[in-house]
DNA sequence: TTCAACATAGAATATCTGTTCCATTTATCT
DNA sequence: AGATAAATGGAACAGATATTCTATGTTGAA
């Protein structure tokens, strides 16, 4: 079994696991799979503990180090280790790792760190600005909603989206507005005082967005917003709103703060309607 | 010994260690600077190969262990792996450490947290993992695509709604599959060989991206895949795959990498077709 | 100097470790 | 279907493990 060299790093064991993993017996196959999964319970874990979290024998685990070529499993398990180690740079390292990386960087690849950095950058400013006041303000009044109405277009489309997925996965009532094809001030007529419209729209506000929210406000149909400045049309007709500032790269707004506000939203809603307050 | 309670994180052993450090006999003392100077080696190492590498009996290092508050070696031990496996701290774990410090954390700013850290934790991940070479092989193909077919449900419909915008507001010709209320499989039999198909799809893989996209394989369109596993069925039939693994907290992954790179795709396709390579 | 309290070294020990082996099941080919 | 090979489960085993224990060494006060 020992064709070729037996990888001594992470990233050629990874090669070789994908290679075979066609032609691996089934619990080989899921050994396979959970070390990939959990590498770190790889690298610390004893072979019983491994072995049982895996749900396999632990003579699979040894077998399965000896079909990769390795002498056992205590062979196997130094190369998820170096991983850990070499993880752990020291500032010198790091500096020199980034050198090099720059040396090969493609287009796309300094177009991914521009992302990257807008989305992280954006996900700290909101860490720093959120108010936990107004988020428990907000989750107070969605939990409370009949049915949710997401309305979002255009950027915020896959904000909303993805919280209607989410909603729908938690058991919460919600009507996602905006789906392309859809009538959606129809949709949104139906919503009463007893719902709650959640909007999303960001400069330059989706005229859409605005007026469906707008109307629905005339018919005193209550509003959770976020939107990125005081000065949003949503706003003044919200029950409460969010303010969330998305960094951009070439234009290109992140959405990363948004989606993590919005995944709260929906996990703290549903949890509130599990253990509602008093 | 255990006066006050025994460090769990790294941080606080330190400043324990710290605290005590004058106060200590001759050989603890030698330990205890062993120890800060080389965790890798207490967080892999045996106690016989630490007593060995620290110059101390074994004896000592349980010795150091309880005098630090811990009840033997391998206590003290976990701390010095857990500052290795980045985990993500769960719900529980989090909101216990925010008491600790902060009094008036609330259940949702502390789900946000979460999300915030997995969001994070993933960008971080992919920008060490992600290779410029593949980008750059992805851009091409997709650069050179008829018409880029997004496929994507579940999870990852948000991630290609979004690209469906943004391409088509950089004028790329695009078709979104997947849609609510759409007939994926008719849209997707007018796709040749001359068009690319982006499928997205993670754990565990929504069928009908699964099936739609071997059926155009068969027919020899190229598909570029974003996945989450060697072992995902994309993988085998895609010219190129991407593997992002997203962090999750309570159970909901984060799709803050997905999207960094999804984005990335975009710009830099439509900046290819600008400046093509000779 | 003497004594007591503390610190250390090193051997002893009971537990846990990875590995091997073989009977049984499952798959593959004739 | 039958025969042959491969894969698996589970128990047995030898070696390594962390920890405890005791004799010895060291320090500092009376």
């Amino acid at each position: 079994m020992t064709d070729a060299e037996t990888p001594r790093d992470f990233a050629s064991l990874k090669t070789r696991i994908a290679e075979r993993a066609g032609a691996l017996p089934r619990r080989l196959t899921q050994v396979a799979s959970y070390a990939l999964e959990h590498p770190d319970e790889i690298a610390f874990g004893t072979v019983a503990s491994i072995a049982l979290a895996a749900d396999v024998q632990p003579s699979t685990l040894v077998r399965f180090a000896q079909s990769m070529g390795y002498q056992g499993f205590s062979d196997l398990q130094d190369v998820f280790r170096s991983r850990l180690r070499d993880r752990i740079l020291n500032y010198d390292e790091r500096l020199e790792h980034l050198r090099q990386h720059d040396l090969n960087a493609t287009k796309a690849s300094v177009i991914f760190g521009g992302f990257s950095d807008a989305a992280q950058k954006s996900l700290n400013d909101l860490r720093e600005k959120l108010d936990p006041a107004k988020l428990e303000v907000a989750v107070e009044i969605l939990a409370k909603a009949d049915t949710i109405y997401l309305v979002g277009l255009r950027r915020s489309f896959p904000i909303t989206s993805y919280m209607s997925y989410a909603f729908g996965k938690l058991g919460i009532r919600n009507h996602l507005i905006g789906a392309m094809g859809g009538l959606a001030q129809e949709d949104l007529s139906f919503a009463t005082t007893k719902d709650v419209i959640l909007a999303i729209s960001f400069t330059p506000y989706a005229s859409e967005t605005v007026s469906l929210s707008q109307a629905s406000h005339a018919r005193h149909v209550p509003i959770v917003a976020i939107t990125d400045s005081p000065f949003s049309p949503l706003a003044p007709i919200a029950k409460t709103w969010f303010e969330v500032t998305e960094a951009n790269f070439e234009g290109f707004r992140s959405m990363a703060a948004t989606l993590s506000l919005a995944m709260t939203l929906t996990v703290a809603v549903a949890e509130r309607r599990r253990n509602p307050k008093i």
